[in-house]
DNA sequence: GCCAACGTTGGC
DNA sequence: GCCAACGTTGGC
């Protein structure tokens, strides 16, 4: 079993937002960027753990978990002209673009902050952390993983008060 | 809102 | 196949 990270933009779909459905699931739809693609029709497995990381939000940071529901099919925002992801040059007999369905299985304590996840040493080879990186999907290691859980349930570290 | 990073597109 | 232009991402 494998383990990701996946950002969204909360002001477009939040954590909140996949917890209040029902089932707790979505379908992961509309990535459009060809080394994403890669990892869901090669590495990305039912069942396998995810970070849902808030992107452009206020912090950013990691504040849930999820489970992969469902592997790899054909996305079919591609082929509906009306959609924002619609790709003309995607034929149905060779899909280019994949979704997956994601389920929401935890809420963080708090959220893992990015700020947090930069401060630590553990946490410092995040894929999804690293300077430039923009990928929307990036695996996370077992170290990773544990080193997030561990720090989610850990009481935040606040500036020391001057007595 | 700025801007750096970087993927994609398209002319040649 | 090169590469400039352009678009997007996402932290700040």
């Amino acid at each position: 079993m494998k383990r990701w990270l996946f950002k969204s933009e909360p002001s477009a779909f939040s954590f909140d937002d996949l917890w209040a459905l029902k089932g707790r699931k979505t379908r992961w739809d509309g990535l459009r960027n060809y080394q994403v693609r890669n990892f869901l029709r090669d590495e990305v497995r039912a069942g396998d753990e995810v970070l849902f990381y808030h992107s452009s939000a206020d912090p950013t940071g990691v504040v849930g978990l999820c489970r992969i529901a469902r592997e790899a099919y054909a996305d079919p925002t591609q082929f509906d002209a009306e959609h924002a992801g619609y790709d003309p040059k995607s034929e149905r007999a060779d899909p280019r673009w994949l979704a997956v369905d994601l389920q929401a299985t935890r809420r963080l304590e708090r959220a893992m902050t990015l700020a947090e996840i930069k401060a630590n040493l553990r946490l410092k080879g995040l894929r999804a952390v690293q300077p430039g990186s923009r990928l929307s999907v990036t695996p996370v290691t077992d170290e990773e993983w544990a080193e997030v859980l561990r720090l989610a349930a850990a009481p935040p570290k606040s500036p020391r008060k001057r007595s």
